[in-house]
DNA sequence: TTCCTTTATCGTATAATTGCGATATAATTG
DNA sequence: CAATTATATCGCAATTATACGATAAAGGAA
């Protein structure tokens, strides 16, 4: 110990689990939400954009794309990132099925 | 340092952020798929269909309650849990503008 | 080539998380 | 009251995460 155990878990709650705790994070959620709206970005300008030192945010932009949820480019000496398209897509719709599975609306207790 | 730093992130980014990271662990995920499938549940049958401790589930239920997202009633020696509608539904709201004020098919990069 | 820009990685310190046995707490039962 | 059941909390060890300065690597410009 202590990792996170993994055994016993149904693939689906590990893979949903992986993805929330990639965007459990402000700077992560906050680096989604500049590629979601400018499309692409250069790390330079997310880094501009963060309120954190160039390593860390680097940090950040190299656990986004471990997760799948970003795409780096090459482009000279910049790197441009933007989203996953496949992957992002395949995490909304996990999330969207875990939260329209629903109880919905009593509160039994 | 080193904890997470808040300063300089919306509030949105950081509320966002927080309930991802309260889902971020197999564990959680499975609580909350247990807590919609059967509305409501009590912490004995939770321990049993998870594969950790009771102590261990003890701190996972602890901290679903602490970012809000389910409630504990006490039933006699027993607690019984369901999920917080109120909060379950903000975050459903959140994570939904989050992931459908979407970019649109292209990858750029 | 040398210098500058850009980004990633290394090293390190600190903090938070994870997991569980042991123990405390609280209600129920006999 | 004593014993049992059900949860929470404590204490500890191991792991992982966070943050950043310093440095490396790679490309472009002079």
């Amino acid at each position: 110990m202590t990792a996170t155990k993994t055994e016993g878990f149904a693939t689906e709650t590990l893979e949903l689990a992986a993805v929330m705790k990639a965007l459990g994070h402000p700077a992560r959620v906050a680096i989604m939400q500049l590629l979601i709206e400018r499309q692409a970005c250069v790390c330079g300008s997310i880094v501009d954009a963060l309120p954190l030192s160039q390593a860390t945010v680097s940090q950040h932009l190299a656990a986004l794309k471990e997760a799948g949820l970003i795409q780096g480019n090459i482009d000279g000496p910049k790197v441009c990132y933007c989203i996953d398209q496949t992957n992002w897509q395949k995490a909304r719709d996990m999330v969207k099925q875990f939260w329209d599975t629903n109880t919905c609306c009593s509160s039994p207790c």
